[in-house]
Formats: structure tokens, sequence, C-alpha cells
DNA sequence: CCCTAATTGAGATTGATTCTCAGTCTCATC
DNA sequence: GATGAGACTGAGAATCAATCTCAATTAGGG
């Protein structure tokens, strides 16, 4: 958390962008939020910390949170792109039921270094991935079978 | 193509739809489309076949087009979500970079194998994968150390 | 401290997607 | 081949997330 905040605040100098504490404020919320989360989620925890922050600049620090690598897009049911801290999260992958819209997480070392292995070849410095597998989960094949 | 037309049919047929032209003229669509595509480019497409096809049809097509495995939902540059057609074009994975925002396609033999095994492991039943993959790009990579 | 440019909140605007509804069409049944 | 019930469609209105506008505020180098 101390990191992160410094790590972003370094992002900032950079870029040459201002510390302020609006856009701090969103870095924790995302930080606190675990999983999944849209910009209304987003937006309601940070406003539990200040009430005045509004939606605008939810929508203007998540694109500096992507950037700075802390949160990555994500594809979640039904053709809507959520959210998702990646900085300290373990690295997994995603399972979409197409049945009953669940997703389950998984996690796999040597997805991981395949992943780094097809960067290498293509000279791509990877800086994420998201492996998302569609079909149909454990749960709903059994349910199926029983009908 | 025949063989897509009929193994929509057979789907429309299972959920109790019925085969209607406007539904085959936007199969028919994505099958004339090559790599992504948005609501857009695929309503324009399936225009020069029907003028008279809507864009609300497009959008209550592309779910069942989605649910019978001929198209895969993507997630393009700023967070948008864009099509791809996934029968009968090679499973592959994406590298986007971050900086130009090309999208870069790769396949590797070994992916899809370990993506089957780890379904294996999960009793989840696959039926498209998809694995992206930011970061920046040789290209960006290089001009960026001549700077 | 002061100044300038960056940043912000509020609400308007945009643009993609979904919904509504009256008219049309599909297809199981005869 | 005709028929009827209900599914499907086009057009455009409605919705909803995301972006933009602009006046007021704020950060932070000098």
């Amino acid at each position: 958390m101390r990191d992160a905040e410094r790590s972003f605040r370094e992002f900032l100098r950079e870029k040459n962008l201002k510390r302020t504490p609006e856009r701090m404020a969103v870095l924790r919320g995302v930080l606190s939020l675990d999983g999944h989360f849209d910009a209304d989620q987003l937006l309601e925890r940070v406003q539990s910390y200040n009430k005045r922050i509004s939606r605008a600049t939810i929508y203007r620090v998540l694109p500096l949170l992507i950037d700075s690598g802390f949160v990555v897009e994500t594809l979640s049911a039904r053709g809507r792109v959520s959210y998702e801290r990646s900085h300290g999260s373990f690295r997994h992958g995603h399972m979409i039921c197409e049945r009953c819209q669940e997703v389950i997480e998984f996690r796999s070392e040597r997805l991981e270094e395949l992943v780094g292995e097809i960067c290498t070849a293509h000279g791509f410095v990877e800086n994420e991935h998201r492996l998302s597998v569609r079909g149909i989960c454990k749960q709903c094949t059994d349910k199926k079978g029983q009908e």
C-alpha cells in the first residue's frame, strides 16, 4: 500500500502530472477492492473516503492506473468492460461459464512461463496478460446431465 | 460456409428459435469478415446484402452467434469491446501494444494443450479461449531506444 | 506567498447498446 | 397449400456508460 502510493507518485512525476488527493483516493479505492469491479463500484468506494469526488474523476484516473499497471481491463459477462486490480494480486486466468456466467479464477505457473517465452520470441515486452476461457463449468455440466 | 450455415441452423433449432433471412445474413456477414470488427462494420457488411436489415437486428443476432461459438468478444484498445469470428479461424492470442495500440496475433500449439489440461483439471468444458498480453511491441521498444 | 497551468465537480453531451411496439414472417398443424 | 400463434423485425425512442465542457479550485515551482 505504501509501496503502491510511492510507485504511483513516481509515475505521476514522470508524466508531469500532479499528485492530487483525488488521484490518491482513487488509487486507494482500487487497492481496497479485491477482484473485479466497475467504475460505479469504484466510485462508491472512493466516495466513502471523500464524498466530493466525482464520477468524472474516476474516469479520468482509471486510464492513469491502467498505464501505471495498477489496473487491467477485463471482459466480464455480456460484453461489459470491467476492471481489476493487477498490482499485488497474483496473475491468473478466468474461466467464464456461458450458462451461469460464473467467473472461476485459476492460476498456472507453467502458463506464466509459456507466455513469457512467446513474448520473448516476438520481441514483445510483456506488462500483463489475461487468459479467459469460455465454456461450461462443472456445476452446469453436472446439472445438465441430471435433466 | 455451408457447414457454418448448417451448424447455425442446428443451433437455432435446439434453442427453438426461427431461421430467418436476417439471422442468416448476419451469419454470412460474420463469416465474410476477417479479424476484428465492431457492430458498425458488421452492420455495413450485412446491409450490403440486404439494405433493410437494421442495427437492432445486428445487436440481437450477435449474442446468438456468440452462444453458438461463431463469434467471440474481445477487448480492443481503450476499453472498447469488439468481436471476432472464431469458427474456422485458427485459435490465437493477442499482444496489444500499449504505446501504438497495434494488435499482434500469435499462435501456440503448446498453449492450446496447456489450456486444455487446465480446463480438464477444473472439470470445465472449454468452448473457446483467448489470451491477451499487454505490453510494448518490438517496434516501439526499438523506437524508444533511439530517442 | 504567488502565479500559472493543471485539475476538479457538476452537469451536458455523446455514442453504443437495448428496448418498445406495431407490423411481418416462420413453421407446426391441419 | 392454408392458417394461426407466437416469434421476429425495423424504426426510432430510451437508456446507460463514458467523455467533454467550463468555471472555479488547487498544486507546486519560483
